[in-house]
DNA sequence: AAAAAAAGAATGAACGTTCATTTTTATTGT
DNA sequence: ACAATAAAAATGAACGTTCATTCTTTTTTT
C-alpha cells in the first residue's frame, strides 16, 4: 500500500513534468533527462513507469484528456434539458481552458502536432461522447440546428481554445461578461431558429 | 539574374521541403539532413541560405504567414462595405485553409507550439491588420458587435482551423453548402442584432 | 583565374536508452 | 520481535546513435 502509494506520486510527478516542460519548450526540447531531474527522479526510473518517451506522452495525453472529459461533465446529467445540458457542459469547458490552462495547453499542443500517435488520438476522442449524444437529442428534439457535429463543435466549443491561448499569451483578459457574451454566441451558434 | 533566380528556387525547395516535413513528423523528428534530401541540397548548402534550423523554422513561418494573408485579402478593397468585406475576407480564408491546406496546416502547428520565437510570431500576427481595420469601422457603423477582437476573431475565423484540422483527418467533408452554413454562423456571431 | 556556391565528410555535443550496482521494501524462519 | 534473505525499486554512469553545424574540397559561375 505505502509501496503503492509511492509509485502513483512518482507516476503523477513525471506526468506533471512533461506537460509542464512540454508547454514550454515543446516535445522536441524537453530531455529526458530534464524531466527526471524536475521530477526529483533518475533518468532510468522513468523506464520503470514508461516503455520510452513516446509512450510517455501518450500515456500523458490520455491522462490530462480524461482530467478535462471528467472536469466538463462533472455536473452534467442526461436527465437535464438540452439546452441546460448545454450550459452546464459549456460552462465547465471554460472553466477548465481558463483555470487548468497549463492542462489546456498541453491539449492544444497535442491536439495541433503529430506528436502523439494515432491509437492514442482515438483514445481521447471517445471520451467526449456524452456532448455528441446531447446533440442528437437535441436534433432529435428540433432544439439544435441539424448539422455536423463538426461544425457544432467547431462553432461552439472551440473557440474557447483560441480564447485560453489568446489569455495565455497575455494578449487579453476574459472576464464574466466576456464569458457570458461568448456563451450566448456558442448557444446562439448551435440553437435552430 | 540566372544565379540569383537559381538560389531562389533553392530556398523556396527548402521551404517547401520544412513544411512538409514538420507537417508530417513535427519540428522534433526533421533533421536537417532530410530537409536537405527532399530539397535535393547538401546538408552544408542550408547554411548559405539560412543562419540555423531555428533561422529555417521561423522564416518559413513568416513566410507562409505572408502567403497567407495576401491570398486572403487578395480580392478585398477598404471601399467595400463592412458586411461585404467581411464575406469577402471570410470565403478566401476559407478557401486557404481548405485548398493550401499543407500550409494552412504549418501555421496551425507553429501557433499552437512553441517551435517559433516570440519576434517572429509577432512579425506574422502583423498581417492580419486589414481585417482588424474592418472590424473597427464595423463597429463604429454599429453593424458589428462591439467587443474584443479576440472574441470575434475566436467565433468568426478560428473555427475554421478547426474544420481545416478534421477535414485533413478524414474525419468529414466540408462541402458547400456547409462552407455557406459555417459563412452564416461567422457572420451572426459577430453582427450585432 | 578568381570568386562564389555547393558538396560530402567530419566533428562534437546531446540525447534516448540500457547496464551494473546500490538502496529500499517485503518475506521468511526462528 | 528480529535477523536473514529475497525481491523490487531506484540510481548514476556509460553506450551507441543521431543530429546540427563546420571544415575542406570540388564544381560552377563570373
Amino acid at each position: 500500500m505505502a509501496q503503492l502509494q509511492k509509485s502513483i506520486d512518482k507516476r503523477n510527478a513525471l506526468i506533471k513534468a512533461t506537460i509542464e516542460l512540454v508547454n514550454n519548450n515543446g516535445f522536441h526540447a524537453t530531455p529526458m533527462s530534464k524531466i527526471a531531474k524536475m521530477a526529483n527522479v533518475s533518468p532510468a526510473t522513468i523506464y520503470l513507469y514508461f516503455e520510452n518517451k513516446q509512450d510517455l506522452v501518450n500515456k500523458t495525453y490520455i491522462d490530462v484528456k480524461t482530467q478535462y472529459t471528467h472536469y466538463a461533465f462533472d455536473t452534467y446529467t442526461d436527465t437535464m434539458s438540452v439546452e441546460q445540458g448545454f450550459e452546464v457542459i459549456w460552462k465547465r469547458i471554460a472553466d477548465f481552458k481558463l483555470n487548468e490552462s497549463e492542462n489546456a495547453m498541453f491539449l492544444a499542443q497535442c491536439d495541433n502536432t503529430p506528436i502523439i500517435d494515432e491509437p492514442s488520438l482515438q483514445e481521447g476522442i471517445k471520451h467526449l461522447q456524452p456532448l455528441l449524444d446531447l446533440w442528437e437529442r437535441g436534433k432529435q428534439e428540433g432544439l439544435i440546428k441539424d448539422m455536423s457535429n463538426y461544425l457544432l463543435y467547431a462553432y461552439a466549443i472551440n473557440p474557447l481554445s483560441f480564447l485560453m491561448m489568446a489569455q495565455k499569451r497575455g494578449a487579453f483578459q476574459l472576464d464574466r461578461t466576456q464569458i457570458e457574451d461568448a456563451y450566448q454566441s456558442a448557444w446562439n451558434s448551435i440553437k435552430s431558429k
